[in-house]
DNA sequence: AATGCGTGTGAGATCGATCTCACATCTCAA
DNA sequence: TTGAGATGTGAGATCGATCTCACACGCATT
């Protein structure tokens, strides 16, 4: 079947009788234009369906209205509550949202972000995967294309970014572990390269170094933010002859990963082990006994950071802003007393 | 700080000393270049950091290397693997995701897909909100716009979909209900405008139908798919004076407002009630009990769906494929048997 | 010498929307 | 009556990449 090309601003022109630059006012609404022949031109329009070509219209005048949204990974319910939030911001504002996962590896971010560059995208707004490694992101500065970092910052990178405060969030749970008793406090955690992990593991430290326990690596496991992963990474921690007694975690799908895999080796909480996480989740209030974790203001992040990227793109330029939200310890029944 | 323009084709040609045409021809190699000449505009291109406009590309050959993906709301784990899935088979295909939630809202689905058809976008994959207002995909259709229906599909729009058996997978669920005893058995469901919801709903009447028992639309509530808004409709379904016996919840984060509610409510789970939800979910095998559910092949269908797309951008015009995957029972423990 | 082909290159059109100009009118005041 | 200003409109340039066309050269064939 001919498909008939959407129309273009040419044809309405033709329709309605008058050139391509009488028909652009008349439907844009600047310059002059007489009454009816506005009239005529919007009618046009409207029987042809013109819907102007945004790619056009962007290629004038150098920009897409479109944000660029690189995180680590949606199927994280943190990330995938920050980009619904943002979409909706960007809706409104009438932007839509590209959106691309870095699968928390620096290579995908530099050439997602390098792909969404050569479309001209207005802003970005990005959970950087590495602390360091950002040249990329030094770059977009350097060019003044909008970039809100979130979640996490990254050395030198200097822009308006959302986080919250990760190190005392991390220190307020290992403080309440040792006020229970607990010694050999085990911590699951992300690569180290990402921001959050890192600030959550000193949050740690600085926890048993205040109290005066030695730090002991065997007590630390690393592993992907997926359930999955965490479930092994889990296992291997306490399959040691002197396992934990608590354990930390510093994000949900890696507590509902530990969730998992004590329940696999029979472990109980909290009788077996005492268990803490990093980020709240719907299902936290519902296991048996119910888990106990710093929660984090996930409804404010994405909004924050749109708020903040639209700021920029309607012109503000004032100095960065860096937002930064408390962290709170839900106290619920999965740590126990250790005596 | 000035921000330099990223470098176009003409400032290449200009620092290689050749016409756009030939530099044009050297970076994409095509029709007649000499060597040397090849060779100076890779070194030119090199060193302003060419990075050609997509823009400007998408204008002149008509569509921009981006698929748009419309869903009912990211944050439910489902269209999050989904979008997941998506976004990575695309990224290996040179292609970006463009998301956006329609909010089950059919104003929005509509205005949304206007939208990004403005931007010349290749292809979509849409779950739509309504079985049969679908002008604006069987225009997308007309246009020979690539679509690709997930998870419903929509009467009248002939295209490739990706589904599963709604149908069967509730009938088979309430069977069991009915198998095990229960007559007063329960129906938490989305919008009826909703292609699975009706499916699923259909699934429930002809268990119920099959095995004699009068329908009672008392036994039925509707609620959008958020757990809050299930919790409370799981409320006021279980606050009738003869409430129902057991509850069928027809998506995941129903059922975790289910899960919630009944806990609020004192209700025990199975011993007060039993509880059938359909879409497994990774805490469904921590609560205790553990839950009974439908399972669909989540993680095949997003790269269905993808599959089929990209097929279709390829240049693949056979008839429409329609994928349906077979849905699984996966009895745990929180159906008890009444009687 | 005339013709043909293979090779290499540039001028200019094109995609669609926008914007700057220049050029018309028309009105009102000096 | 002339000129200044307000009001309308169209021709053409522009954004950046691509592609068609025409034109050049060299070498080989008749």
């Amino acid at each position: 079947m001919a498909r008939s090309k959407p129309a273009t601003l040419k044809d309405v022109a033709a329709l309605a009788n008058v050139s391509r630059a009488t028909a652009a006012r008349a439907l844009n609404s600047y310059g002059y234009v007489g009454d009816e022949t506005a009239q005529k031109v919007q009618a046009a329009a409207g029987k042809l369906g013109y819907r102007g070509n945004r790619l056009a219209q962007a290629l004038r005048n150098g920009q897409l209205p479109i944000v660029g949204c690189i995180l680590g990974d949606i199927q994280n319910p943190f990330f995938a509550r920050i980009a619904h939030d943002i979409e909706v911001l960007a809706r409104e504002c009438g932007y839509n949202l590209v959106i691309g996962s870095s699968e928390e590896e620096l290579g995908q971010e530099v050439s997602l972000l390098a792909s969404l560059r050569s479309l001209s995208i207005r802003g970005f707004i990005v959970a950087p995967t590495s602390a360091e490694n950002n040249a990329h992101l030094q770059s977009l500065i350097a060019e003044n294309v909008p970039l809100i970092l979130i979640d996490r910052v990254a050395e030198g990178v200097d822009c308006d970014s959302v986080v919250v405060d990760n190190e005392g969030g991390a220190r307020k749970a290992v403080e309440y572990l040792i006020a229970m008793g607990h010694r050999r406090i085990g911590l699951l955690q992300d690569d180290m390269r990402i921001f959050t992990s890192r600030e959550r593991m000193s949050g740690y430290q600085t926890a048993l170094g205040t109290a005066g326990i030695a730090p002991d690596e065997r007590m630390i496991a690393v592993s992907q933010s997926t359930v999955e992963h965490a479930v092994d990474a889990t296992i291997r921690l306490f399959s040691q002859k002197m396992p934990p007694t608590a354990l930390f975690t510093v994000d949900s799908l890696m507590t509902q990963g530990a969730l998992l895999a004590f329940r696999s080796m029979g472990l109980s909480i909290p009788h077996n082990v005492s268990l803490i996480g990093f980020d709240d989740f719907n299902l936290a209030t519902f296991t048996d006994p119910q888990i106990t974790v710093v929660s984090q203001p996930v409804s404010e992040i994405g909004r924050a950071a749109a708020r903040l990227l639209f700021d920029r793109l309607s012109g503000k330029t004032d100095a960065p802003r860096k937002v930064r939200f408390e962290t709170k310890l839900i106290i619920r029944g999965s740590v126990s007393r250790r005596g």
